[in-house]
Order: structure tokens, then C-alpha cells, then sequence
DNA sequence: TGTACATCAGTGAACGCGCGTTCACTGATGTAC
DNA sequence: TGTACATCAGTGAACGCGCGTTCACTGATGTAC
């Protein structure tokens, strides 16, 4: 995972091209088709040529780093932007929980094909899984945060581990269910719903405070 | 997916040969290295040869088909083992469900490997989801029987509903956790305490009944 | 116990396909005078 | 405004590598008499 970035083409025309490049292999990442697709059919896709795909991208492997980092980078400011303090001002805990489960549920019900591409990388490339971690770390930091001012509603021994710990079982579940559907139910609400209350009720949130 | 079984071979020879390339192909999965390891290799390992390979086995992809076969048999049957009911005779369903996580906790640190080559291949091809998912379905049973006589200790409003989806949160975040290594923690004892708690919460379980 | 034959089994060089990558050539855009 | 030249950009046929698969040949084991 080569981390320089992509020259920018001097002229317009090559900036779309390699924008359409961009987001041909975005789609088809999406479409769990990304593997089976060859250079030539992306280019084909893209209204360009092997030639142009080479000079603005430089290979195969390039492309799907660019599709993950602006997938990180945009999950990195939605994160910042739905999880600020601001938004859950005087809200109780189970409030700020269920937000975060509900963001995250939608985030999934989205990104399906990236972020199942996204999971299958960073399982096999050391590299690529700090970053996705990072993320993690991000949302993680970002909950923190929010619940910081509310430590007192938490029955859970260790509040501090326990949130990070809650966090991650959720991230867990939903990242396995993208991957192999493991937890179909009658709608997403009831998800958010039940997901919610295994994060409440681990961490021995009292819902009605005095 | 093809399910025809393999010939048995009629000589004893074949037979070790076999079952070597099975074995190379098994530790070769565990090891993450099966995907970018060739037939050639592979024959070698075993201390066979290529012709050999094709001949016994069919071809590269039935390999992967045999070793993941041998797993969930193994898998059905250990469920069927260890969460036999009258292993839990009179137990608090506290217990049974700690009893629960620490076999799942148990198998997950065992098999981590071939685990994760199962959770990627599933997630690729419908057909093999399938049978995970009946794996999966087949210790939901297993769980469920050993609930049953005790839902009386259960404060959720739905308990069955509830048992099966903590069941497959639970599943979810340790899959994920072997993929990506999520959840770290200071020791296995403390996953298993932490996922026990989490299950145990969920249901509203009653911890000391009358 | 020996011989002839059939069947089972092992071997690895050679084949061929798919696909990522290169490169020589053509065309478009910018710049200096 | 026009011309000559440099740079940027696009194209796709051809290359080559890796790897799964085949197959003609050799050797081992079993069986009939």
C-alpha cells in the first residue's frame, strides 16, 4: 500500500478522466465486482483506454487504494460531523448510544459493497488494517466523548473499557452482517433497535435518570 | 460449489497421498497462504506431484472445498458435544450462556485461520453461505434447547427472538474479531467475561435466581 | 511359485489462457516569436 | 493572426508472466491360470 499521491494531471481532460476512472472503480467495488473486472473492461467503462488508465493511475492495485482512501477519508468527516457534542447537548446516555448505532447502522446499510471490500482488505494487508483501525479509533475517541460527561449513568464496572469494548462489539456485528447477512430482521429500526439495547444494557445504562 | 464427493481411491497409497494433500491444503489455509500458493507447490509439499494432485482431487478449487468441508462437519459436531444439555443439568442460565461463549471463544482462538478463509469465502459465493449459515443455524438450535427450560430467568420482552439475535451479535463481533483483530483485551478470560456479560445483560438475565 | 496381463498410481514437462503492463504511434493543447 | 515547436494526453495491439491443467509415459500392485 504505496501511500504517495496521485499526480494531478495538468489539463482538464485528464482530470475527469481520471475522475471517471475513479469512480467506475468505485462502483464496481461496490458491486462486488471489482476482482472479476480487468483493466481493460475498466477503462472500457470508464470511456478511456489501458494507455490512460496506466498513465494517470499507474496500476491495477493503485485504484482500489485511491476508492479506499477517499472511502476513509469521507467516513473520517462524517464521524466528526454526526457524532459532535453539540448535536446531543443535556441528551441522556441511552439517547447518545442510540444515535451511535443508529449512525452507524445507516453508514452500513449505504456502503455495503465498499465496506465489505473494505473488511476483506484490511484482513489481509497488515498496512491497510492500521487504517481502518485508525478509523475505528476515530469513532471510538469521538463516542468517548460524548459519553465522557455522562460516566455517572453507566453501571458497567469499568465504564471507560466497557464503552470502547460496547463499541466494538457493535462494529463487530455490523461488519460481519455486511459481510455474510448474519443478522436479518423484519426491518433496520428493529436493528438499531436491539443493537441499541445490547450497548444499553451492557453497559448497565439507567435509562431514566432522576 | 460441487458437493460430489470425492473417489475414494483404491489403494492404500492413494489413500496417504490423499490425505496429505488434504492436510497441506488445511495448514496452508490456517496459515493464510493458500490463496498464493499454486498446485505445483502445493503437490510438493505433500510430497506428491501435480499430475497426482489432479488426479486424486479434480482440481484446485475442490481442495478448498474438502478442507472447508471437514471444518463445519467438525464444527456440527463439537457444537452437538459441548452444548449437550445434560452437560448442564441444573444450571443458572447464566452459566449456560458463559459456558456458550467460551467454547465459541475456545474454537474462534483454535482455528482462526481456517475461520477467516471460511468467513471470506462465504461472503463471495451465496452457495457456501449457506452452509455456514446452517452451522450457525445448528448452534442457534443447540443454544435455543439448552435456553428453553430456563426462560423464566429472562427479563427481555421477547426471549427467543432475543436469544437467537444475541446469539449471532455475539458470533458476528468474534468473526469480525478474527478478520481484523478488533478485540483486543488483556487476556482471553476477559473476552470471554466481557461477551459473556454482554449476552448475559442482553437477555436481562436474572444472575442469582431465588 | 511363476508368468502374463490388467488396473491403479505417480510424474513433470509442455500447453494455453487470462490479464496486467508496456510502448510506439497519433492527436490535442499550450507557448514563444 | 500565424507558424513552429514542446508538452500533455489518448490509444490499443502486442508482450510476457504466472499458474491451472493436461497428457504421454513409467512404475507399482493386483489377479488369473
Amino acid at each position: 500500500m504505496d501511500l504517495q499521491p496521485i499526480e494531478i494531471p495538468k489539463q482538464e481532460r485528464s482530470r475527469r478522466a481520471l475522475e471517471r476512472l475513479v469512480e467506475t472503480g468505485e462502483a464496481l467495488l461496490a458491486a462486488h465486482r471489482f476482482e472479476s473486472t480487468g483493466v481493460a473492461e475498466i477503462a472500457r467503462m470508464a470511456g478511456s483506454s489501458v494507455g490512460t488508465f496506466y498513465r494517470l493511475i499507474g496500476d491495477r492495485d493503485r485504484l482500489l487504494c485511491i476508492v479506499h482512501d477517499r472511502f476513509l477519508e469521507h467516513g473520517h468527516a462524517l464521524i466528526t460531523e454526526r457524532l459532535d457534542p453539540a448535536r446531543f447537548e443535556g441528551a441522556p446516555l441511552h439517547r447518545v448510544l442510540r444515535g451511535f448505532v443508529a449512525l452507524l447502522v445507516e453508514v452500513y446499510a449505504a456502503k455495503e459493497g465498499l465496506l465489505r471490500a473494505l473488511i476483506i482488505r484490511s484482513s489481509a494487508e497488515p498496512s491497510f488494517r492500521e487504517r481502518v483501525h485508525a478509523l475505528n479509533d476515530h469513532l471510538g475517541v469521538a463516542l468517548a466523548a460524548l459519553v465522557q460527561p455522562r460516566l455517572d449513568q453507566i453501571g458497567h464496572p469499568d465504564p471507560e473499557s466497557a464503552i470502547v469494548f460496547g463499541a466494538k462489539v457493535v462494529l463487530g456485528a455490523l461488519n460481519h452482517h455486511t459481510l455474510v447477512r448474519s443478522l436479518e430482521l423484519q426491518n433496520p429500526s428493529a436493528l438499531v433497535e436491539e443493537l441499541g439495547r445490547v450497548l444499553v444494557r451492557y453497559l448497565d445504562v439507567t435509562e431514566a435518570p432522576a
